[in-house]
Parts: C-alpha cells; structure tokens; sequence
DNA sequence: GCTGGTCATTTTATCGATAAAAAAAGGTTT
DNA sequence: AAACCTTTTTTTATCGATAAAATGACCAGC
C-alpha cells in the first residue's frame, strides 16, 4: 500500500527535460507556443487560455473585468466547457477569481497586492539568483551576456521615443531576467517564480507607461550582470531589491492604482 | 486606456477578508466545506476538485496513475466537463500533470522532487516566519500555545501505537504550523506556501509510516514554540531547517521512492 | 523475429442543450 | 420612497452526444 510503483512513466510524458543538453534553439520561429513539448495550439483550451491571459496581461481585459461565457464565446468563438476549463487555470495562476455560481473575474489590482507581490519577487528571485551563481557555468555566462546585449537594443530604441518596441522590449526583459535564474536548478522555484512574474506584468506596463524621471534601466542591468559574473550574491540581492523596488515605488505614486 | 477603473468590486465578492477582527470561529461546526465563504460544496466542480485531491494525497490514487475520464466518471458520478475542470485545478497545483491529447495522471513522485520541494519549503517557510513574528501579537502567541497542546495530544495517542488518529495527526499537525506563520501579513506567501504545504503531504505520509527512529516530534514543536514566544528568527530557522530536513532524510533513505 | 502498416477500439476534446440559480425589472403596500 | 414580493431575463453549471486523435490488435513482408 504505501509503497510505489516502480517507475511507469514515459508513457504519458514525452518530455525531454533536457538536463545537460545546449537547447539551441532559434525562437521567433514559426510563432508561438511551441515551446518544450506537449503544447497542441490546435486544442480549444490552450487557445482560450493563451487569449485570455494576453488580454489580461495586456490591460485588453481591465482588472475587475467579469468575465461572462457568453461574452467570451462570442469574443474567441470558443464553446463554455474549453472556457471553464481556461477560466479554471487562470484563477489556479492569480490572474483570474471565481465565486462559486457568480462566475469569473479579471483579478483587481491595487498597491497593496503589488506590494505583496514584489516583496515575494525579492524573495524568490534572490534566492534563484544565489542558486544559478552557484551551478552556473561558462555557457550560462556566455547566455546571459548575449541576452544583455539583445536587451540593450531595444532599450535603445525605446528611449528613443518608438512605442512600438514595447511588447518586444517586454519579451527581452523578460529573457534577460529569465537568463539569470536560468541555472537555478530548482524546478519549484522557477515555476513558482514564473508565476509571479507574470502576474507582475500588468503593473509593470504601467510603469512604462510613466516616462517622467529618466530611469536607467540598461545601467542597472549592466551593474546586476557584473555582480552575476563576480558570483557577487551580496551585491546582487542588493542591486535586485533596488530594481524590484524601484519599479514599485513608480508604481505606487503614479496614482493609477486604487489603496 | 492605461488608468483602472475605480474599484468596481463587492458585486462580485463578498469577501470580508477580516483586517484586523478577531475570527471567532468555533470550527468543527456543521461539518466541512464552508470555511470563509465563497466555497459551494453543491457544485459538481468543487466535489470532484476535493475528491480527486483527498484519494491523490491519501495515496488512494498513487503516484503516475492515469486519471482517465471515463474511470473517473464512474467512480465519482460526475460529468466530464466539471471532472475535466477539477483536473486543469489540480494542476496547477501540481497534484496532476496533463499532456494535450493523452490526458491526465497523478503527479509521479521522486526523491529529487521531494528535494526541492523541501528546499522551496524551507525558505518560504521561514521567511513567513520572519514576518509572522514581526507582525504577530499576544492573540497569535496564545492561539500558537493551544495548537501546540492539541498538537501535543494526538500525538500521545499515535506514539501509543492507534493508528486511527493518523488523520486527525496530519490536520492538527497542519494548523500548528499554518499559526505558526498565519501573522505574516502576506497573501501572497501564504497562498504559495499552502500549495507546497499540501504537494508536501504525500511524502509526510511516508515519513510517517516509517516507525524505526522514534523521532521526538513533540520536543521539535516545542522548541519551534519557544523561538517563537521569543521572536529568535535565527533559532527558528535552524529548527525550521532541520525539521523538514529530518522529514526528507526519513524519506530519502527509505527505498520508497525512485530516484 | 522484428518492422511497418491497416483496422478496431478506446479516450480525449468539444459542442449544443438544459435545469437551476442569480440578477434585474416591476408592481404593491405601507 | 423604502422595503418587500413576483415575474422575467440572464447567466452559470452540468449533462449527453460526437468528431478527431491516440492506442492497441492483427497481419504481412523482409
């Protein structure tokens, strides 16, 4: 009884998990959501749940936004039970709220949860990033110093007053940030961190959305990737509770947000 | 475009979310189900959800079994369409794992899994204990005492060799260390916490059923307790550590388990 | 004896229909 | 005009049916 069964995996899970392997990997390929394995963009559900989540996370939905089947059957022409069962994830991921027989909700945002959320960031991301010092090696350096680079470039541009570069400066943000955490190690924490990454989305497209004090974010990164390369985990819990921080408190005085 | 919508909420929720009243609470009331409120045991979705859940974590359902609909619709007499729901629940709390076209199955179990689990708990563990002790009053400290005591009981009763208190072990077990960080103040952190609390039960379940080392559980949760009263942040957390580690060691070394 | 292909069976993913619950709209009575 | 019933309308939660995909069984050929 309590004892296991020995292995039977790999029937139903095809994934690679690719321990030691390069992953090279070209992106922007064909498109989108093919990403490790397993992912069918053909099924309803992940069509639903993709669409959903971008609308959410680009401000599309509003916070607080019910979210009616009816009204998103005929938004993405996708039947109640697919609906459901996106709704379902979303709410398991903080992006969406359910009340019993009342249906679903965009999540409200307020400072308050921001607050919340970016001291778990701090706490997260740090110990991710003590954990990738330790077990990253050469590649991961040589990675992290590519996805800088690639980062800097559409700061650039974006500095440069071209508003079109935003969903992608989002995407490179996030690689960069992705990178350094990248050799962590830790299954549970990157998941977990993923998914308060995502959720802090939102409130950082409002920070974009402020452009009165000059903020530097390229030197900043420029400062976390010289501690990363150092092995400097002192320096750069220090340098990513001031990045964190920083984005909160432009936030949190913007006025944008209720409490 | 970028401003939020005033507030707009309570239509929806009704949620009081107790600031800083007391919560009463006689518990054990009318039976299960209705802890804050929100939560409708009538619906299908929340009946198979908890189902599914209890027979996964009570290891009814072990490890790498395939969860087929049709299986499942005969055991519970539920539709697929509310099974299909509780399932996408599950996994995103990572009880089930779900591969596009092929289904659902108990999330497998591993020593390396149980590894990082354990090091996930340990940090949000004890950062939430940091803060509980921040933020903790006399009211906690007091409410902390009595879970100790009853915690204390049932203990008695199992090191008396009944193995019908297993059960009531694991709930008071849980609502000793749920006080104990209940002070922190972070949704965030507790909502993270508690997923990983209840990843953890499988493995506690193991630990439990191995009786060679009479580990003093008692004698750990009593020092826990007095770092506490005194707010000793640095004492808790060696304690913290080596209490789940104690727990994984156990685990690890018993042959239970892959990998 | 294994490889590859075709057919039968099982299982998933999804739609459309419907009972039950909630919300909205009126209509009384005080 | 506020509190309270009814009646209507809307919306959620769920079932049963079904197309498409995956799995398994069987068979032929090298």
């Amino acid at each position: 009884m309590a004892t296991l069964p020995k292995v039977r995996k790999a029937e139903l899970a095809p994934s690679k998990k690719a321990g030691g392997a390069v992953a090279v990997m070209s992106k922007q390929d064909t498109d989108v959501t093919d990403q490790g394995a397993d992912e069918d963009a053909s099924l309803r559900v992940h069509a639903a749940w993709e669409a959903i989540r971008d609308d959410i996370l680009s401000g599309n939905l509003a916070p607080s936004t019910r979210l009616r089947i009816s009204m998103l059957n005929k938004k993405y022409s996708i039947g109640a039970s697919p609906l459901r069962e996106a709704l379902s994830r979303l709410v398991s991921e903080n992006l969406v709220v359910a009340v019993d027989r009342r249906g679903f909700m965009v999540t409200p945002m307020s400072v308050s949860d921001f607050r919340d959320l970016t001291n778990m960031r701090k706490l997260l991301e740090k110990e991710a990033l003590r954990l990738s010092f330790q077990h990253g090696g050469e590649r991961w350096e040589a990675d992290l110093v590519a996805a800088f680079y690639r980062m800097g470039r559409v700061q650039e541009r974006l500095d440069a007053g071209d508003p079109s570069t935003l969903a992608e400066w989002e995407v490179l943000n996030r690689e960069y940030h992705d990178k350094l955490v990248s050799a962590c190690g830790s299954e549970w924490l990157m998941r977990t961190r993923e998914n308060v990454y995502v959720c802090a989305e939102r409130y950082r497209r409002i920070c974009l959305s402020i452009r009165n004090v000059p903020r530097d974010v390229t030197k900043e990164h420029k400062q976390i990737l010289d501690a990363a390369i150092d092995r400097d985990v002192p320096k750069v819990h220090k340098l990513i509770d001031e990045h964190l921080e920083r984005t909160f408190q432009k936030v949190a005085e913007s006025g944008k947000l209720p409490n």
